[in-house]
RNA sequence: GCCCUGGUGGUGGAAUCGGUAGACACGUCGGACUUAAAAUCCGAUGAGGCUAAUAACUUCGUGCCAGUUCAAGUCUGGCCCAGGGCACCA
């Protein structure tokens, strides 16, 4: 017997318990059916769930949810990311043991995760700091390190002193560290990289493979990658025999108008270019540009310095000899490190050559160029450039370019943005490189069968400057695998990206302990069908996921190209307007609302006001409005259980028009959710379709003497599924009172007649002159000239036509009558 | 500066193809039920004009300005604003 009144606690805890006993959502390796594979980012163990995890995970959930019922075999695992720096950090300062602190923290947010009611399979989930999943990272580190994949140099990096650790470019954010936000300095150190610019080109075509992720996601990834296409071209050096320096540019087909050069603060030629008699100056400025770098960073405005190192170069297509100078806003690691300096077609040298009054040659005119203006157009024709005068500018690029080619001075050159992905990191919580230095050997790879190399448990977590791990007695001391000799391992860990650029596919074979994955389950399971996840991964996570695909594909790991095939990047949860943070004090904690209301209301309200991909913002009313509308729902079952039958059976051609317009109701329903939910994932309107039909079905029983409880059985049954991704709990505990044989969750998602899903009357809108002048009930699908007639028929606009001549009629079928008259 | 996304009532947001702008909610107001309150149910609700208030009628309204069209939130061109991303990339 169904309650009166819906008491959400006493049916939540009911359905969790025995779903927790049953893990009733397994995916099967191998099915009849087609495969989905629903993919959540996976959650780092801070403490505590957020709103910004249920909303994802409640989205991907009802994606789920909503596929099993079509049929599919859907995979829809979870898994936590628990190695980083949080947890090192967060362990310092409670004095506990990072594992201890992080697995406490996984187990507390199991249970919130399981009480928000996901259809998970909970036999893969995945663990990243444990031996049995970071066993395979470095598996999978060995893999690259033979492929060429993985290398060493010593570079300078980004350090952050109060991380006391090294930071990727891609985690210096405005000259700060990501996570603490303090000054990033550099620091020489030799560090593993993995050779992600090998794929640069891949990864920036197959983005247009990518039909099912947003523009601006894709747009991020390719201007990351920041392919650009120009040309070298190499310059004599007047005062030194034999020195060459080559440049980087776009614009070879302003090479005529280069009046300097610049050479970035750190060339590394830069102290033979320099004469004696700047020597001083030079040094001063290339010691302020360094001192500089970091606070001049953080200026919008800065004005560009240089000083000239007294030296010339030969513009070898006009023999011109042309100053020498060195200027920060030549960047030492993009292209050669030196620019070709054309004031008069580059914005940068224009203002450069302006504040230190260099000569500017114009050589490419257009309509619109003015004298004392910067002229960056490509549409102009070249003029002053000798032979190639005449010619358009975006055709010069190429013939120049050819020129010098051919003269052996020049070649063609495509320059990207990307830089290797630096992956060590000089801390204790993540997975330990697995490499060992022997004095004897060298650089040795750890055998796969010594796998895992173990983070060791006796280590000082209080030291500073340095990684707890070298702490550890027995770590870092060990025997070379090769010869035997004393060696010691490198106590470097791998940057969290890593574990993460993988887990995907773990989960497709999560239990195997003699490989990382069987390549036909995984070939088979993936690509993942859907991801969500939030838009603050856009670069990081997914580029280099991207990039471990295409690197296992070519290790003959996998089969395929692309890991992702659709992306759904889902908004913010705000409160009051501003982003839900603990220092904000605008946190709300799913314990509670899971107290007050339950999980159902609250999985109701994340997905009910605003599109997955907008920010989403969390209010009480609303959450109150949400419950008020599920109690709606549940007294209608409780109020006719005794009246609904699974067995209905009814003949639409002999129901009264209130019975049929209520099948009709339903028809339209099913059809507006379901198409919903399958383009664009859009919840709001499918919640909106939701109150539509109850208010609909409200409608119907105001008068209880005319129901036909044939009708209701199939409209209430009808209903429940439609609501069953949602609200997974109160869906469950309604349905079992009629079927106690089967779940609600297990049943079929429910089909539409194409006949039926529509009303059986329409409004026929009739407009003069595009104004409306009446309304009127039509039948469907009238012919074009009945619908005229009736426009015609209509007193209100027999009115508006008095004494005016029809120029024309458009008649839209089912729509509209337009009457244009003069 | 460049790139992406967006701009619709008091609020969140709807609106296949260009075809009734404001679905569905929240809020507000009014009514029913109740000794009373809560809950529930029913109704009104873009702004203005004309009416004694109503019904009817009517004007204006999707960031701004122009255009295409019988018809524009939707298409085209130009601008403004907000949020996010990148930022001296030669």
């Amino acid at each position: 017997m169904l309650e009166k009144e819906y008491y959400p606690q006493q049916i939540e805890k009911k359905w969790y318990e025995t779903w927790d006993k049953t893990n009733p959502y397994k995916a099967l390796d191998k099915s009849d059916k087609p495969k989905y594979y629903a993919l959540s980012m996976l959650p780092y163990p801070s403490g505590k769930l957020h709103m910004g995890h249920v909303r994802n995970y409640t989205i991907t959930d009802v994606i789920a949810r909503f596929k099993r019922a079509q049929g599919f075999n859907v995979l829809h695992p979870i898994g936590w990311d628990s190695f980083g720096l949080p947890a090192e950090n967060a362990a310092i300062q409670h004095g506990a043991n990072p594992k201890e602190w992080t697995l406490s923290n996984i187990s507390y947010m199991k249970r919130q995760l399981k009480m928000l009611g996901l259809s998970i399979d909970w036999d893969r989930e995945i663990t990243t700091c444990l031996e049995d999943y970071y066993k395979w990272t470095q598996w999978l580190f060995l893999q690259l390190y033979k492929k060429g994949l993985a290398y060493k140099k010593t570079a300078p990096v980004n350090w952050c002193e109060k991380c006391a650790t090294v930071l990727a470019n891609e985690q210096v954010i405005e000259g700060k560290c990501w996570r603490c936000d303090s000054e990033v300095t550099k620091k020489n150190l030799s560090q593993w990289f993995f050779r992600i610019t090998d794929y640069c080109e891949e990864l920036l075509k197959d983005l247009d493979l990518l039909t099912g992720w947003g523009d601006n996601v894709k747009t991020m990834q390719k201007n990351w990658i920041g392919k650009s296409t120009g040309a070298i071209l190499k310059f004599k050096v007047a005062e030194i025999e034999g020195l060459e320096i080559p440049v980087y540019t776009t614009r070879p087909d302003t090479v005529y108008g280069v009046t300097y050069l610049v050479v970035a603060p750190e060339y590394k030629d830069i102290e033979k270019l320099t004469l004696p008699q700047n020597q001083k100056e030079v040094e001063n400025y290339r010691l302020n540009a360094k001192k500089l770098s970091e606070i001049e960073r953080l200026s919008t405005t800065r004005t560009k310095t240089g000083v000239p190192l007294g030296t010339h170069i030969i513009n070898p297509f006009t023999g011109k000899k042309c100053p020498i100078w060195t200027a920060d806003y030549a960047l030492v690691d993009y292209g050669t490190g030196a620019v070709m300096a054309v004031p008069y077609h580059d914005e940068r040298d224009f203002d450069f050559a302006k504040k230190y009054n260099l000569e500017m040659i114009q050589v490419i005119d257009g309509v619109d160029f003015e004298k004392d203006k910067v002229y960056t157009n490509k549409e102009g024709t070249l003029v002053n450039s000798g032979e190639f005068n005449g010619i358009k500018a975006k055709d010069a690029i190429e013939k120049i370019t050819q020129y010098a080619v051919d003269k052996g001075f020049g070649e063609f050159k495509t320059q990207f943005r990307l830089r290797d992905w630096l992956i060590s990191r000089q801390r204790y919580w993540g997975a330990p490189i697995p490499i060992v230095y022997c004095p004897n050997c060298g650089e040795v790879a750890v055998p796969e069968e010594d796998l895992p190399v173990k983070l060791p448990e006796d280590v000082d977590f209080s030291v500073q400057g340095k990684s707890p791990i070298e702490t550890s007695p027995t770590f870092k001391y060990t025997t070379c695998p090769k010869c035997g000799a004393k060696a010691t391992r490198d106590v470097d860990t791998m940057d969290t990206f890593v574990c993460s650029s993988w887990y995907y596919m773990r989960y497709c074979d999560a239990k195997n302990d003699k490989e990382c994955f069987n390549r036909e389950i995984i070939n088979g399971w993936m690509p993942v069908d859907q991801y969500v996840g939030g838009i603050e991964h856009a670069i990081l996570h997914l580029l280099y996921a991207r990039f471990f695909t295409k690197a296992l594909r070519d290790l003959g790991l996998l089969n395929f190209d692309e890991p992702f095939k659709n992306l759904l990047t889902q908004g913010m949860v705000l409160k009051d307007g501003a982003k839900m943070s603990k220092s904000k004090g605008n946190t709300v904690d799913p314990d509670e609302i899971y107290q007050n209301f339950g999980a159902d209301t609250a999985r109701l309200f994340i997905l009910s006001d605003s599109p997955p991909a907008r920010d989403f913002d969390w209010t009480d009313a609303g959450v109150e409005g949400c419950y008020k509308f599920i109690c709606r729902i549940y007294r209608l079952y409780s109020k006719f259980q005794d009246r609904i039958k699974l067995n209905y059976n009814f003949d639409i051609k002999s129901l009264s028009q209130k019975d049929e317009n209520l099948v009709r109701e339903t028809h339209i329903a099913i059809k507006k959710i379901t198409n919903d939910i399958e383009q664009e994932f859009q919840f709001n309107t499918v919640i909106s379709r939701y109150r539509e039909f109850v208010n609909a079905i409200y409608e119907y029983i105001k008068d209880e003497k005319t129901i036909n409880y044939e009708v209701l059985s199939f409209v209430l049954l009808t209903l429940i599924k439609l609501l069953s991704p949602v609200l997974v709990f109160v869906s469950e505990e309604i349905y079992s009172q009629f079927n106690p044989e089967k779940s609600i969750h297990e049943e079929p998602w429910p089909k539409f007649d194409e006949n039926l899903a529509k009303t059986s009357m329409i409004t026929l809108v009739i407009q003069v002159n595009g104004k409306i002048k009446d309304k009127i009930e039509a039948a469907q699908d009238l012919s074009k000239e009945d619908l005229e007639k009736l426009a015609l028929d209509s007193s209100k606009v027999k009115q508006a036509l008095e004494g005016k001549n029809i120029v024309k009629t458009i008649v839209i079928p089912n729509r509209l009558v337009n009457i244009v008259v003069k």
